[in-house]
DNA sequence: ATTAGCACTCGATTGTTGAGAGTGCTAATA
DNA sequence: TATTAGCACTCTCAACAATCGAGTGCTAAT
């Protein structure tokens, strides 16, 4: 692997981004120069695509970076773009709000990656079950309902209008929320319902079905629900790879799904912002697309990840820059805890 | 327009529902035994063109029917379907639940629409300006965080997580709250804003600028954001008339703005269900669709809306059934004012 | 080692043709 | 007078052939 073949694998893989079309000798070698004929970089591509960086659609078509071709690209040959000023400002600035919510941070962070880059953005909320639970509480709301509030220790709730049982009154109820509290504080969430209820504490054990309801209430419903945003997926529409209307359903059912993406997740688990190209994650309804993701945190702890979803000859040095950039700045603002 | 007529109307238009395909005479004649031959039906058909209700894609193929036979169709010719136990069942089995969240049943209600008609489903929840104001509070969460809870007159609940301004405590933000809720229980919460603070509590002209800030959380982000939910959008894709990518991003585009979807209630906020079919809603974007939509209540308040998009060969019988029950069904759970 | 030259391949575009579905019209029929 | 059989006509669609052009691989010359 010369240095020419290094040029021209990143002219060609450039080019092929920006274009989408197949790119042939005499297009590098005009567009770039490389002080080369277009012969010699036909012999070059030969070789490239022996070693397999290149692919041919057909016969007498131009060259396309293949999977492994992109990855080398990835790897070796891009520079990392720069961010720029007003970039950096506008991210920043849409983090500078006196809401405290997490789902808020969110979406705003979906909605301003799908924005800034022009793919369809995917952003994973903190795992529920994998938070340590710090304490409930009950706040009323009428006779017969109530708001539940539960806390994580990193400063995390969330909270669910319930109807209060008949046969307790509020009072009651937090009575037996803060030896909950009290008994559990520590524990994982998702563990929770795996502890047998400690046998010293009679009052809880008087109601261990209320107490299975309620943790149902936010283990199931209120966890998986909305661990998944997605922002901008139409954005999908304007690359010409999707003009087939079957693989546009492939690729919007997939972002419909939540769990389909924690798949991707669960198989690079790694930290820090990554590219993902095509069949490196052997999904098949995204054989077409790559996908980049960063890690967020809050505190110490990675917490969830923001994602672009594109196409295989996505912009990978601008989108991993974003990525990197506004994971960072997330992070920044979560540091409420 | 003589009874031979509208049998034929009827009998092209469920056929053109159910196969897509423009029909022609012959199709007609073997299909329903109307006792006629071919021929006579050619003449019918042609004077029904005459009179609008038919068109011709083009010369010599089937007829397939004009908006203004569809609605001749929904308005005189259908036959409403029943529903069934088992459906009728499924739809109230999923209003059955502990939860007491408006956002949970909106949810809940666009997916089983969706689910059950095979179409994409949208549903407006209640407006929160419309909403009548009754109570606000604060609940701590911990140093610098509290719990915004707003209540309205109907017993409906939103609530934030927000910073506490430095100068304040937790006690004196519930005292004003206090203030607050005495002095504008009954005010309509879009028209808070406008209200010039009362001067005779002093305790409250200390703070304007905070209420405005509360106030602004709840108008801005917390009312549009979520006021309407689509389900099953994708579903669209199944239908051979959107086969065409353009037409594709034409109607899921309008699905994902908030807006446009209001105009076409503003165009039509006619109680009950009724049937909107193409051109009717003179809305670009949405030309060959039509749209069902049922409103559902509070009380006896309309609040909301429950609709279905699809083609305009929609089968509009049964999803006009359902969307009668489900809103039914809807209104009914929500009684819990 | 590089390059000019050239034959060759293959997709995309265009034009042609034939089959099929459906119509409108006319003339015959009940 | 209303219906129907018959027929010529129209239009779409699929299949096929012809052409064009971009790009290649190979060979021979530099």
């Amino acid at each position: 692997m010369d240095s020419r073949k290094r040029t021209i694998l990143q002219a060609l893989t450039e080019n092929y981004i920006s274009s989408a079309e197949p790119v042939g000798s005499r297009t590098l070698a005009k567009k770039y120069n490389l002080g080369v004929s277009p012969a010699t970089i036909r012999n070059e591509m030969a070789d490239l695509e022996e070693l397999g960086f290149l692919e041919q659609p057909h016969t007498s078509s131009g060259r396309v970076p293949s999977d492994k071709g992109y990855r080398f690209y990835v790897d070796e040959l891009m520079s990392r773009a720069p961010i720029g000023y007003q970039l950096r400002e506008r991210i920043r600035s849409t983090y500078q709000s006196r809401v405290r919510e997490l789902e808020w941070f969110i979406h705003q962070t979906a909605k301003l990656v799908s924005d800034i880059t022009g793919y369809p953005s995917i952003v994973l909320a903190p795992s529920w079950e994998q938070g340590i639970f710090s304490a409930l509480q009950f706040v009323g709301m009428d006779d017969d309902r109530a708001l539940l509030i539960m806390r994580t220790a990193d400063g995390l709730t969330q909270n669910k209008t319930v109807s209060i049982p008949k046969e307790l009154s509020l009072v009651q109820l937090n009575a037996l929320a803060q030896d909950f509290s009290r008994q559990f504080a520590g524990v994982a969430i998702g563990d929770l319902q795996n502890y047998v209820l400690d046998p010293l504490s009679t009052s809880l054990l008087e109601h261990v079905e209320l107490w299975q309801t309620v943790l149902g209430w936010f283990l199931s419903e209120g966890s998986d629900e909305e661990r998944m945003t997605v922002a901008g997926p139409l954005s999908i529409l304007n690359y010409p790879e999707f003009n087939d209307i079957n693989k546009v359903r492939r690729v919007l059912g997939f972002l419909e799904q939540d769990k389909a993406v924690e798949q991707i997740v669960h198989l690079h688990p790694a930290d820090g912002v990554m590219a993902l190209i095509g069949s490196e994650m052997s999904i098949e309804d995204i054989q077409d697309c790559s996908v980049v993701t960063a890690s967020y945190r809050i505190g110490q702890t990675v917490v969830g990840r923001v994602m672009v979803v594109g196409p295989r000859r996505m912009q990978y040095a601008y989108v991993m820059t974003v990525l990197e950039v506004v994971s960072d700045e997330l992070s920044q603002a979560l540091k409420w805890a």
